[in-house]
DNA sequence: AAGTGGTCTAGACCACGAC
DNA sequence: TCGTGGTCTAGACCACTTA
């Protein structure tokens, strides 16, 4: 039996006070109500509404001023990310302020490369999925992304009409697993020559490479994802609190 | 274990519990301490131990399983920075088990361009103070780094021998301020021609390039910082909580 | 059933900034 | 001085995993 935990408090404070900041109900630069007054509007304690407001500076959407107040961060309209959401390439173009689109393009089954088999945890020519997918931007080619799953972890075949999912739903629905965390490589790259997928607007300059592992809670390898990065489409600013 | 009171409980029970995970004395993939058991060994309340495993398992540093256990993330040995600390270029080539050193390379007072004096709130044409800097892994290129300040900021001129502090001593040694949050832009470009203090290494390939800029809590610029990363030499591998 | 982490509260006291 | 955020506590109850 599955008895479902209402949802949390702080999820819910949360959210809406992250809707009131990027619906700039709450302007940017514009003071806050207090931690009081804010856990008397929303009915719980002093401590959950710290809790939210302690995540939502982490993200860099508030700056928090001892003995003056909270206040809305006014530059969030000049990013597309905060570091914990660099991976999120369709709310990336999104917030860049572009129509976002996802364009599968392939999906193929064959034998894991020797790379792929170190990553994944499993023996090489083991079979994998690719899927290849191109994200666009006002139609405009901007990333183009690859991701590899172990087949063995497949509940059921993947269709290409899938393909428009997101990776996180894509997990739920074919392997029921969720990502506890990841391993990002940062690289430059050329752009590699003689791939048919790979955007003519794309081609012959230098591309942001990031390579991704994603794992379990049990440290189990799920999925790698390859992304090339055209920076003049959507370039990646993120906004980072420090301390 | 004693703590004392002048720094807050929770930042003493933070350098802790990551001096331990960093030396092994909690091996990779082994379970923690209980809450329970580590609030009554530091002897402080379960909402403190709470609130620093927080921020250990939002680094990506421990794992935490509902109704199982606190787990050491097996994996942090392959990875050199969390998302927060990627501009520490120091401990970066550290972290990657290199020798890290400074090299400073100049430092010159000169007019604001266009570009710089529109991301540091200035006049274009007011003096800034430009400080370029090799950061080298093992006597080896792999960073090299550029840094604008305002001279208006600079309460006494900065000599070129602290050319080896980090940015945070330079910024509160000369300007007295602290970095509140940063907006950070990841670029892939050909090594610039002709730039007298790329090492030859760099040249003549594609290098990550990450720009900066740096606010304080009132949101006004701080610093530019500009960055040109040798991945052949130090390749940026961080990780990354999901959720 | 026992033990672990997850959520939430009420309240105390401190440190800082603005007025 | 007053109000704000910062720190910390003690304790209640819930949900989950393991045995």
């Amino acid at each position: 039996m599955l008895l479902r935990r209402p949802r949390a408090l702080a999820d819910q404070v949360n959210d809406a006070l992250r809707a009131r900041i990027l619906q700039k109900q709450y302007a940017p630069g514009s003071r806050l109500p207090s931690e009081s007054e804010l856990s008397t509007e929303f009915g719980v304690s002093r401590a959950t509404i710290r809790s939210v407001l302690a995540t939502l500076a982490s993200d860099g959407l508030i700056l928090r001023k001892q003995g003056d107040g909270t206040f809305v961060n006014e530059r969030i309209d000049e990013t597309n990310a905060h570091l914990g959401g660099l991976w999120e390439f369709y709310r990336l173009i999104e917030n860049s302020r572009h129509k976002a689109s996802i364009k599968p393009l392939s999906l193929v089954r064959r034998p894991a490369t020797l790379v792929e088999a170190g990553q994944l945890g499993i023996v090489p020519g083991e079979e994998v999925l690719q899927l290849t997918r191109l994200f666009l931007a006002d139609q405009q080619p901007a990333i183009l992304a690859e991701n590899v799953i172990p087949a063995s972890l497949l509940g059921q075949p993947i269709e290409l009409a899938d393909g428009t999912l997101h990776l996180k739903q894509l997990l739920l629905k074919y392997c029921e697993r969720e990502i506890a965390y990841a391993i990002i490589e940062l690289h430059s790259v050329m752009a590699p020559e003689g791939m048919a997928e790979l955007p003519q607007s794309m081609a012959g300059r230098p591309l942001l490479n990031v390579r991704i592992v994603f794992y379990d809670k049990e440290s189990h390898p799920l999925v790698t994802g390859t992304s090339l990065h055209d920076n003049s489409v959507v370039p990646l600013r993120l906004v980072q609190a420090w301390g």
